[in-house]
DNA sequence: CGCGAGCTTGAGCCCCATCAACGGGAGTGG
DNA sequence: CCACTCCCGTTGATGGGGCTCAAGCTCGCG
């Protein structure tokens, strides 16, 4: 892998308190591979053989069962999927594929099973990252079961909003199949939901959307700290 | 609190690893407490001032907004919840109430996050502890999202059966509102679910339920070790 | 015997999935 | 440059799963 890349990774905070040893051996050993998109990277039922770090692009984490398909996370630079199942060396309960172009970084799960009984200061970031995890899945379930597809619209668009600085025009991270998958509904009920929100001044136009009534908006989003807020 | 309650506790496996003079600490600070049925231990939104572990009866989290409920997992003896809220010194992002007499073992946030500063057995028990809870939140997830509500509740009285012996005989551990509450429905739901899986050899009488054909409710169910599994 | 709580059953409705058709933009090949 | 095709997104019609509201039922208990 290129050494160039150390830095950003290293500053991770889940590599940040790991002794120089142990993550010099980690990088060592660890393979940085880019992937066009649609490429399915795991799937769920195989053993965790890497832990993955999303270096550039986009992974899409999935899962399907009696012919049905479930989205259940988007992982956006710098961002890992499958710490849990590498640290138990059990198998994956999710499958992960690029949504987009991709660079991704793979360390064999067996080196950070082995950092994680060596490196005192990894095992500490590790409870951190795992319990940002769990909550993080925590306010997911909460969404899901106590908003309707179009209030969880709502506040994913805010969500944007916010992240995008907030000038009252977003642009759609991901395609609207995606996104219609990533809010548990089909694309067509996207579409109806979209025109639902119309009337609180939501107008699209393609990729790009305009909030014109960020107040309207905001009333029937309802948005709550304990779903939306990123780190509480 | 009483001694007699030590060894469980010191044989869980989060408190196994911890060193002997971290564990005292840990024991003089907690409370043990008795509570009767349908009492709040803590509300979503608060600080988190306490780990809890509950070692007999069961207590029930449930988050709420938009005047809407809903239950996400029942704490059984012994188990522990909040774990995540009191390592990052957090709000609770669930509320829990007691659903039968319960006694619960009450020890100080701030003792739980000494201990994990200073006891690196300890911080790794919390990694193992955590990834598991994190583990089923995700198989709750997929389990909502991929599956019916009949569906859901095959898999539960299959759950059930394996756990009491596979007799074909079953006795349900909550009341049905709490058992509709957990599988996501409503009791009337819950009435029809049980009704349309007559057919399936289920046969409800109260509080107990005869399985009479579990090759045939095994196929409507199709449980998977990805979804099911206690511990994988 | 009367009462109340928990459970069941029924009727109606809403949300959302499904199926089908259509429109438009991008890419391709003539 | 245009015709063709394919894919994405939209729109409409229909149906089903599950919720709501309401009534009836059963059983335990006073």
């Amino acid at each position: 892998m290129r050494l160039s890349d150390f830095p950003h990774i290293r500053e991770l905070h889940l590599f940040k308190s790991m002794r120089e040893d142990n993550f010099a051996t980690l990088s060592q050993a660890a393979y940085l591979q880019t992937f066009p998109e649609q490429v399915q990277l795991i799937t769920e039922g195989d053993r965790a053989d890497f832990l993955f770090v999303v270096i550039e692009g986009c992974v899409e984490l999935f899962a399907t069962a009696n012919g049905r398909e479930a989205t259940l996370a988007m992982v956006h630079p710098i961002g890992t999927f499958i710490l849990a199942a590498v640290l138990k060396d059990a198998v994956n309960l999710m499958s992960a594929r690029t949504t987009k172009k991709s660079r991704v970084l793979m360390i064999p799960a067996q080196d950070i099973r082995t950092a994680f009984e060596t490196d005192e200061g990894f095992a500490r970031a590790l409870v951190v990252e795992l319990a940002d995890c769990y909550r993080s899945t925590i306010k997911e379930h909460k969404n899901l079961k106590l908003r309707t597809a179009v209030e969880r619209l709502a506040n994913r668009l805010l969500k944007y909003h916010a992240d995008q600085g907030a000038h009252g025009r977003i642009s759609l991270p991901h395609d609207k199949r995606t996104l219609a998958a990533l809010l548990g509904m089909t694309p067509e009920n996207l579409s109806r939901a979209f025109a639902t929100l119309r009337q609180f001044g939501v107008h699209v136009d393609g990729a790009t959307i305009e909030l014109t009534d960020i107040k309207g908006l905001t009333g029937l989003a309802k948005p709550t700290p304990l779903i939306d807020d990123r780190t509480t």
